[in-house]
DNA sequence: CATGAATGAGACTTCATTCAT
DNA sequence: TATGAATGAAGTCTCATTCAT
């Protein structure tokens, strides 16, 4: 007879964990929240993970990689620097879209959490944003943008725009609907790299 | 013989927070560290404040009423909307360059924490948003601004994009000097609002 | 010019501390409370009384000998004994009905509170009892109580019960008006002393 | 081999608070006390136990349920009403009897708190005095006692009165030997029913 | 006499982590 | 693997008391 499939217990309390995290944050909620939630036993969160923290580590480099990923994937195309922002920001977008919990904990707690995990991760933080500035610098370079921005900057400031358009989504100040997402991504998109462009005059 | 003047012993105790809450982050610092930075004994914080979090938030609110007062204020001012966001960006950089650990504790411990004082003071937070927005929305009404563009969504980013640009200096990203924060204010503002502004084509 | 009649600030901290104590309890209030409701400065209480202990043990012994003096005195009258206890029971519920809050305090704070001033008051309390037994002791000794019972035990029951219906009366388990404590005093009188008188058969 | 039979361990903790409050005194006593005294660590009292209220909740309830239990009991049996307050007296006194340490906690830090769990357990300690006070009601409505006594009120002093005799007995007022405990319970009996009784003249 | 700012010891409670079964 | 009892360090807040003016 064939053995039942087994349950992926790890995968399970990530799961749970990002729930509970979304919910109470990471300060705010205990070990036991989280297992309750996976409906496992409180030590076997311990079984899995070395920590409490290693769980949000584990979910925040889960994520964060496969954005690293799509960021350098997107900038060897060959498209148009605007496009590949588009890329970026459509990417980050779908990313809270598709799993809105996991995104918001990933803001909440590590990228806008300098005090805690932000700084534990600012190494591949960073690598996002110098992803971002390559693209830009590239278009410096190619003429597509107005040299006289310094690509970091702008870089921050893309990502900023972006991030930001989350936590308002995340706390309900602004509506977020399946239009409100494409017509976000569009409007940042099109107004930054609008001012990012070189006029041609 | 001249009595010496009466020592402000409540502001010498949120001077120090600052500097702790700055330094170790508002969760890592006991209240006995905001005593002893003071040079004062463990219990007069408790006679001026109710509580450590009442410290945190008496901070943040003395600071963004003036924040919301200059946002106010400039939006009264008979100058082109570019203009208007560019003294908001410029009250914004200008409190950091002021105190950059109190806008470092305001940022990391308040706007961008918000599962904490962030929730709590969403309502103040979001009237800044809210006085960004209507600048923009009232130079789309005089046709200054493209008018195909939310102006809740612009306010987001505008604010998105400075704050990233002060994360970045708060946490060594970028570098911090005088030169950069001017260049930095004129980018943003020349960047965001030119990708704002009505195309004379 | 005549000078206005000095306030006793003395007299008004231990009233004012009699009502606190009734309202909150002795542990429940703070010294700042009792200040607040006698209208002075927090440090006088500090003036006038060693410590927040001494004003309860002041409160306590003023009140205390009177009843003690009562007891000293009801027994050296040339009664029946009956009319002895009846005096006693009198003087005890006389002293709630004049002052309730007063005797709230004592009896809850100190003659029923043996962890703490009771223990410190026991020897004044235990003259109280002496003194009861005393009586019933004599009134064997004359015939006119039965001889069997051990009139230290009969003191404890007769005290017993005539603080027990103050209890009542305190927290309201029972009424408490001018009817129902001549009512009470006379029947518990009657009861006990009924109980305790030799049987002439 | 046989597994050793498992510790019970909230029962080794609730002992404990039984021997520490006793001593000590509920206030006076730390929660780190009950566990030296239990031998468990610090947090397996918070483990068993929501607050160190809740101990001394717990061990009140559990006592003072057997006391309502054996009230309701004895008022059921067939036997004349003086026989049953000697058997509510006599439960009462055995139960210091058994576990003096357990009956000193309960009236010093409940039934004679007023200000502390007295209150919490009003309702409950009521009863105790509502079912004395309908076996009083009964015998007045059959006869046996006279019927001119509140019987809420003879209640009041039939407990007050063994109450305070447990309390001489806790504090060293009067010799506490297995003879005194009988005498002491016919004693109080025999009197407070003697006056109570009907006269058959 | 009078004020109230200043002091600091002390206790409860929380909760991440360990470990015996 | 899985369980959950057991551990104990750490921090907030209270409040009686002191003291300078």
């Amino acid at each position: 007879m064939a053995k039942a499939p087994p349950v992926d217990r790890r995968r399970q309390i990530l799961d749970a964990a990002v729930r509970v995290f979304a919910r109470q944050g990471f300060h705010a909620c205990r070990v036991s929240d989280i297992a309750d939630e996976a409906g496992v036993a409180y030590g076997l969160v311990y079984h899995y993970f070395k920590s409490k923290d290693q769980v949000m580590n584990e979910l925040f480099t889960e994520r964060w990689s496969l954005l690293l990923a799509a960021i350098e994937e997107v900038d060897k195309r060959d498209i148009p620097p605007r496009e590949k922002l588009d890329a970026v920001a459509g990417f980050i977008i779908d990313s809270y879209r598709h799993d809105p919990d996991l995104m918001k904990v990933i803001i909440v707690e590590v990228t806008r959490a300098a005090n805690s995990f932000g700084r534990t991760h600012m190494p591949e933080i960073k690598r996002a944003y110098d992803g971002i500035a390559k693209i830009v610098s590239d278009a410096q370079a190619s003429g597509a943008f107005r040299d006289d921005i310094d690509p970091e900057l702008a870089s921050m400031w893309f990502y900023g725009a972006i991030e930001q358009l989350l936590s308002a989504w995340v706390f309900g100040l602004i509506p977020a609907d399946e239009d409100a997402f494409e017509r976000a991504r569009a409007m940042v998109v099109e107004t930054v790299c609008g001012g990012l462009e070189a006029r041609r005059d």
